[in-house]
Parts: structure tokens; C-alpha cells; sequence
DNA sequence: CGGTTGCTTGAGATCCATCAATAGGAGTGG
DNA sequence: CCACTCCTATTGATGGATCTCAAGCAACCG
């Protein structure tokens, strides 16, 4: 709920429908399975606490890695169920998940228009995530993937108080990290060394440390603007009004 | 419209509601712009004749095209206007827009629950595509992502009605395929040079001919499902009732 | 015609993958 | 507490896929 704050100015009432929207929660073990692809979904998942990602196995034993989903992050476009997954949804860490019926998701959508703009941001915030993954998986450098993708998890972080300060939690594998970036575990390993080497970033303890942020964000061309958090220039201009006559 | 009915099924009151939506027609001429990245876009962009597509440009004088955009396709989400666009659209070649209010469309969908079911199918296949785009660039070889995106382009013209059996249009320059498939041009010329070699596939006059899509298939691991258009089996069972009802 | 654009080809360099081996922890059972 | 195992991180060596640079060629167009 953190999240969609951002993207629009949510009130007590609006928040208490959306918190009422669940089926209830549930708990996933890290590395466990949330949805296989192929399966028929129920619900739309959104993530409570922990990291969750989406993927695909293809036929010869690879994998892509499509998108990380931190705490308050919804897994799919929230309007519509698929008859069948077309990716599989795994569980990073142990995760907490809350699972929401979409037709619940689109009254409460018409209920409120607040809440109805908070998830069409949200959802075009998803998507620019993975545009930007895709440039990166086309046109960077291993170095340049890397830095980006931490950059990016940093700052997801921040915005939803999961980060302390230059500091934030990076509970992925180097292999994982290699199925996301599109490139082989060994590769990652020398590329994260790199990055070390150059006094940017430290990995300890499943933690990231990221010494010098606008060194790294130039290294990996990292423009924060894809992210439309851009505080209140970003807010349209009649919601960012009616936030202001609440008070 | 012709796309929409695939996803739903659209009786004739539902696509004159959907036809007076647009707010007037534009006309760009080939590899001209459609919207830059950065501008404040007023309508959403609906392709009615011809090809475009989205991309970013890079710091470094790289591009990355994003998606291609067929007759039908809607270049973003329905139900919103970003703040400012984070990437551009271009014409591939000359083509005919519609501009739609995003208040428009969604007081439509508001109206017709098969409107507003067809226009989120609409967007899963949207991103459903993107998604198979990003397991290319991150995950398959040069050949592969050639033969891929070849089974892809000839599949979705069929669906509307613009392809000719085997053949169909392909206005795309090799060093616009490389900018889509994450290579140089020079690749992609040998990339499909291989292709022709294998009989697989002719490129001439900017039309392409399959001549063994089975084998064409095999080569790029192209597995139609993530269209969602496996015919009947993939509507869901109370919309198809429904459209059985009306006859 | 000359200029432009797109396609083709060759040679060499680079990035990254693969294979293989070692080392460090973390957990498990004795 | 030790032996064992599994998983993750690390390192070296080699090969392959793709890039870059450079040149030539064909088609189209004013």
C-alpha cells in the first residue's frame, strides 16, 4: 500500500478497500514455486514481503529471469486474469503474498478514481521496469546491466522504505542474477568484481553497499526517470489539487 | 477492429461505440516520428494502417526498438496518459493513426464489459509479446532470434487478416532488425543469409516467404501460445457462452 | 548521372560462454 | 564437535558468437 501512494494520493478510506480486496495471504519458502507456466491462475498476486520473481524455462535448460517483484509489487496487470500463464512466478526469499480477485480489484478501480489512477501508474511503472530490462538485455555491456539493475533495486527500495540510506537487501544468487541479466553465472561473478575493483559497491551478507551512487549511475547510464517518481512534478495536476484540499 | 474481436467477442453496437472513440486521424510518413521520448503526450496512439514501432535511443548513439506495432495495435495501456513518455514511437512506414483519450476509452469500457474484457486481452498480448521479446534479446542466439521474431510477425499479421498463406509484408531494414533483436547489422545480414541458406525462409520486395514454418518453428523454439489465440480453447468460458447466445 | 540508402562480404578484435577445478559456508547427522 | 554434503562464489584456460571496421555493390531518385 506504501506503493501506491506514490503514484497517486490515497486516503484512510481509500486504503481500507484496498486492504479489504485479498483472499486471504499467503506464505511461500524461498526458491519454492508460486505459479508454474501453463498453470490456471486464480487470483492476481501481489507481494506483501519478500522477493518473488517472474521467469521463463525455455526448452534447453536456460532460463530469463523477467522481472523482480519487491513488497508491494503486483505480478500482473490488474484488470484481467489470463487463462493460463504464460511465465511461471518463483519465490527469491520467503515470501508473503496476497491473492486478489480482479473483478474485486476493478470495483474498487470504479469505485474510487484515486485508486483507479494509483493502479493505471503503478501499472505503467511495471511496465517502463521491463522496457528498461529489455534495453539492457539488447544494447548494454555486462558491467553496464549490472550497475543498472543495482541502481534500480536500490532505488525500488528506497521508495518503499526498504533502504537504509546507500544500503539495501539483495537476496539473489550470482546465478539468479545471471538468469535476469541475461548473461552466465561465471560472467556475473568477474563483472561484480569489477564493479568491487572499482571501490563502487560492496556484496556482503545477501546486503548491497553502494559506495558511490553517481559514479555507478553513470557507469550503467541509469536515469532514475523511468521510474515516474519524480515527487510531485509527476503527479497529475487535478489529483495533485484534491491531495491538497484534504490537507 | 478486426484485432479486438479476437480477443472478446464484439457484436456490432460495441465496435461503433469503439469507432467513435478516436479523436481524429493522423498521418505520418515513413521513418517519420510519432512521439519523441520526453514529450507530454495528449492521445493515446491506436495503429490503423501500417507499421511503427517503439524504441529508446542511447546515450551512446544506440537504439533499442522496443515492439513493433501492427494495424490494431494500441502503442500503450488504455487506461491512462503518462506525465511524460519514456520512449519514443516512430513510423516504420507510412502510417494512419487514431488519437484516443484514455477517458474515452475507459468510459467505454465502463459501458460494455466485452469491450473493457476485449481491451485488457488486448494489453496481456501486448505484453505477452514484450515478454517473449525480452527472453530473445536476453536468452537466444542470433539465428534464433531472427527465426522468432520472423514465426511471430507472419502469425500476428494472419490474425489480421494481412498475411497471404506463407507470405507476408516486411517493411523492416536489417538495421532495423538489429536494432530489434539486440544485434549489429552486419549479424543480422549473416543471420539471414543462414535462413535463406536452409531454404527456410525468401526476403524480397520487403515481402517475406516462409517456405517451412514447421522447421522455421523448431529452429527458433516459437511456440504460438503466448499470442492467447489458440482459437475457441482460449476465451474464456463465460464470454464464449455468451457469444453463442447471440448467435 | 552523382548521391544516397540498403545489402553484402572479409578480416580481425572483443566480449562473453563453457568447461573444469578449487575453496568457502551453511546445514545435517553422527 | 567433527565429517559430510550441497550450494555458492571464485579462478583459469579455451573457444565461439558477435562486433567493429572497411570496402564494394546494387537499387533507387532526383
Amino acid at each position: 500500500m506504501r506503493k501506491l501512494r506514490h503514484g497517486a494520493w490515497l486516503d484512510e478510506d481509500d486504503e481500507r478497500s484496498l486492504r479489504a480486496l485479498s483472499e486471504g495471504v499467503r506464505r511461500v519458502h524461498a526458491r519454492g514455486d508460486i505459479i508454474r507456466e501453463g498453470a490456471t491462475p486464480r487470483f492476481l498476486t501481489l507481494v506483501l514481503d519478500g522477493w518473488a520473481c517472474t521467469y521463463r524455462d525455455l526448452e534447453n535448460g536456460q532460463r530469463q529471469i523477467l522481472s523482480i517483484l519487491l513488497p508491494g509489487d503486483l505480478a500482473e496487470p490488474f484488470g484481467i486474469l489470463p487463462d493460463f500463464a504464460d511465465h511461471s512466478i518463483g519465490a527469491v526469499t520467503q515470501v508473503t503474498l496476497a491473492q486478489i480477485a480482479p473483478e474485486a480489484i476493478r470495483k474498487a478501480a470504479r469505485a474510487s478514481s484515486r485508486i483507479e489512477q494509483a493502479l493505471w501508474w503503478d501499472l505503467l511503472v511495471a511496465i517502463a521496469i521491463e522496457r528498461e530490462h529489455a534495453v539492457s538485455l539488447g544494447r548494454r555491456t555486462a558491467s553496464e546491466r549490472l550497475g543498472h539493475l543495482l541502481c534500480e533495486l536500490h532505488l525500488r527500495q528506497s521508495l518503499v522504505g526498504l533502504a537504509d540510506g546507500s544500503t539495501c537487501d539483495l537476496p539473489l544468487t550470482q546465478s539468479e542474477l545471471a538468469d535476469l541479466l541475461g548473461l552466465s553465472a561465471v560472467h556475473v561473478n568477474r563483472s561484480l568484481q569489477d564493479l568491487r575493483a572499482s571501490g563502487l559497491v560492496s556484496l556482503r551478507n545477501r546486503r548491497l553497499i553502494i559506495h558511490d551512487l553517481d559514479e555507478l549511475r553513470d557507469l550503467s547510464f541509469f536515469d532514475p526517470d523511468y521510474l515516474h517518481t519524480g515527487g510531485a512534478a509527476s503527479i497529475p495536476s487535478d489529483l495533485r489539487e484534491a491531495a491538497h484540499d484534504r490537507g
